[in-house]
RNA sequence: GCCCCCAUAGCUCAACGGAUAGAGCAUCUGCCUUCUAAGCAGGUAAUCCAGGUUCGAUUCCUGGUGGGGGCACCA
């Protein structure tokens, strides 16, 4: 039984004991209990639920205890936890589903969810920059672990090809092409000078648009490019151009008009983020007085897009420099009569580079900064992921450029690695040893150790860090369980022999568990955006 | 000035308000004639400060201190 069926069992059986209702048991939730503690799974929920019930934590524990009993054996320990044994027959029959049930881990409620999930939406107006694997780690391990959860996802990247940057975008290559130099507020970098050097002969006819039209297509094939390097492949690239094609930000305009949303002051257009809907700290304008479209309004509209394409659930992933637009966009939103559940931005903390001991500030402009490209190419994506995927979204991390490069092989990626990789090697070696690596084994013969129940719990385990994952908008709590589950492994490996010619029975089962440990892991690691290696 | 985020071991990070705060790197001690030592076993080592709420606080609240980011009719 999957943890979550069994945490419902139990919490029902709690609910009957007790006469409560679903509010009452929002606390009750099956833990890992510390290593001290004999237990495979833990209850802190008599504690929690003393005051309301008005006994003391003991009598609560004992009293569910004996609701469960029958099904579960339990122990009570005070101050009132209590603490379950599951039976080997059920870890056996659990490990068996994850091998021959390949969705064993997804919920079905989920599957009516249509999510859209943006991120990266980086400008094409240079490189791509190391920071943005950030944020396409977090989207696409996110979007990888709900649709495995079973939520219908779609990636997408917002791509604005249109407005100032890119006209001074084409005018930086022109002045390239000219053999000039960009404008001040232009674009400096070296790529512009190899961009010029590859464009087309007629060329020098060009107005000012069609450069930047060329630019912004060459710089689109390296950012599909660098995305893919890295593992991420987007359902949609959106280009804004397509938003005014379909006159979007008229319809939204209309449709916040009608709704009463928005003033005219001063020459402009304004939507009353603050003083309509108090969710914002002032007022923003939509028009300006000089007749030309915001960034905001353009955002509504795209926003309102997404919104139109049937989509129940809408989630940006920003960095932490665009915090301040949080209030504004989801006023829009609501502006636009939408429920605000609908729509969720998840912010990430930006990354600070450290070269030696210098923190390195970046300018696209500048033309002074690391590529996602060059990152992956001297540490591999592999490692990269995994780093990125290991910090919360909120917290600050230090890239530091020189450790990343130099020790790579520090990196906990290739301890999980290692996991699939010798279990491959195990199973490799079967027929060497003699061993019928097929054989199955029989499950009344067969009392796990307890480093085999260990792992067994431990493989019940992905399913609710998945879900907390999502619960987190964070894959990093993934990155955190499969470590956990590799030093089980490694430990166990050390000690335990698995193939064994005179011992037929026990070999069948730990090869059976091994299968599921390398399914867990490779499934992880998948998750993660991360390989699998065979060998390493 | 206002807003957001952060502060845990020498370093990089974990920990739905629960039991003895977990990892990796670094460091120290052991372990390769036996399925890969990118490994295992063990040692050293941590919650910024002051209050508050709670049976219980790294976690929640208030006030400090220190750091990062943001406060446009730019995108």
């Amino acid at each position: 039984m999957k943890l979550s069926e069994l945490e419902e069992e139990m919490k029902a059986a709690a609910k009957a004991a007790f006469g409560l209702d679903d509010g009452q048991l929002k606390n009750f939730a099956v833990s890992v209990p510390p290593p001290h503690i004999k237990g495979d799974l833990s209850l802190a929920w008599p504690i929690a639920a003393a005051k309301a019930l008005k006994k003391p934590p003991l009598k609560i524990a004992e009293e569910l205890k004996a609701a469960l009993a029958g099904k579960y054996d339990a122990a009570v320990l005070p101050p009132g936890f209590v603490n379950i044994s599951l039976k080997d027959k059920s870890l056996l029959d659990d490990t068996g589903r994850i091998l021959s049930e390949d969705s064993y881990f997804a919920n079905p409620i989920h599957a009516k969810e249509k999510v859209n999930i943006e991120f990266v939406s980086a400008n094409p107006t240079g490189p791509m920059h190391l920071a943005s694997g950030r944020g396409a780690t977090l989207g696409d391990s996110l979007s990888r672990i709900m649709r495995f959860l079973g939520y219908q996802v779609k990636e997408e990247f917002y791509v604005n090809n249109v407005g100032r940057q890119v006209s001074l975008l084409g005018q930086s290559l022109k002045a390239r092409y000219q053999g000039k130099n960009p404008p001040e507020d232009g674009y400096q970098g070296e790529y512009l000078k190899d961009m010029a050097a590859a464009l087309p002969s007629d060329a020098a006819g060009w107005n000012d648009k069609q450069f930047s039209e060329f630019a912004v297509k060459e710089m689109l094939i390296l950012h599909k490019a660098d995305m893919k390097a890295f593992g991420v492949e987007f359902d949609r690239w959106f280009l804004e151009s397509e938003l005014h094609e379909a006159k979007g930000p008229e319809k939204a305009l209309e449709e916040l008009k009608k709704r009463g949303m928005t003033y005219e002051k001063e020459g402009a257009l304004w939507l009353g983020t603050a003083s309509v809907m108090e969710s914002d700290d002032k007022d923003r304008v939509l028009v300006k007085s000089d007749g030309h479209n915001t960034y905001f309004l353009n955002d509504i509209a795209y926003h309102l897009n997404k919104i139109e394409r049937g989509f129940t659930k809408i989630v940006d992933i920003w960095g932490a420099d665009h915090h301040g637009h949080v209030p504004r966009m989801e006023a829009a939103v609501s502006a636009l009569g939408h429920d605000r559940e609908l729509f969720k931005i998840i912010i990430h903390q930006q990354v600070l580079l450290k070269r030696g001991t210098e923190l390195v500030k970046m300018s696209k402009r500048a033309g002074d900064f690391i590529s996602l490209k060059e990152l992956v190419e001297e540490v591999g994506a592999d490692a990269c992921r995994f780093f990125f995927a290991m910090h919360s979204p909120n917290s600050h991390m230090t890239f530091d450029i020189d450790l990343a490069k130099k020790q790579s092989n520090d990196n906990p990626v290739f301890y999980v690695q290692y996991v699939h990789a010798r279990i491959c090697s195990i199973f490799n070696n079967a027929a060497y040893k003699d061993v019928d690596p097929a054989r199955a084994y029989d499950p009344a013969k067969i009392t796990p150790n307890p480093e085999e129940r260990a792992l067994m719990i431990k493989l019940l385990w992905l399913e609710k860090i998945l879900e907390t994952c999502v619960r987190d908008s964070s894959p990093h709590q993934l990155t955190v369980y499969l470590s956990e589950l590799s030093a089980m492994f490694h430990s166990f490996y050390d000690q335990h022999k698995v193939l064994d010619a005179a011992d037929p029975e026990t070999t069948a089962f730990r090869l059976f568990l091994l299968k599921a440990v390398q399914r867990v892991i490779g499934r992880g690691l998948g998750l993660l955006g991360v390989s699998a290696p065979e060998r390493m």
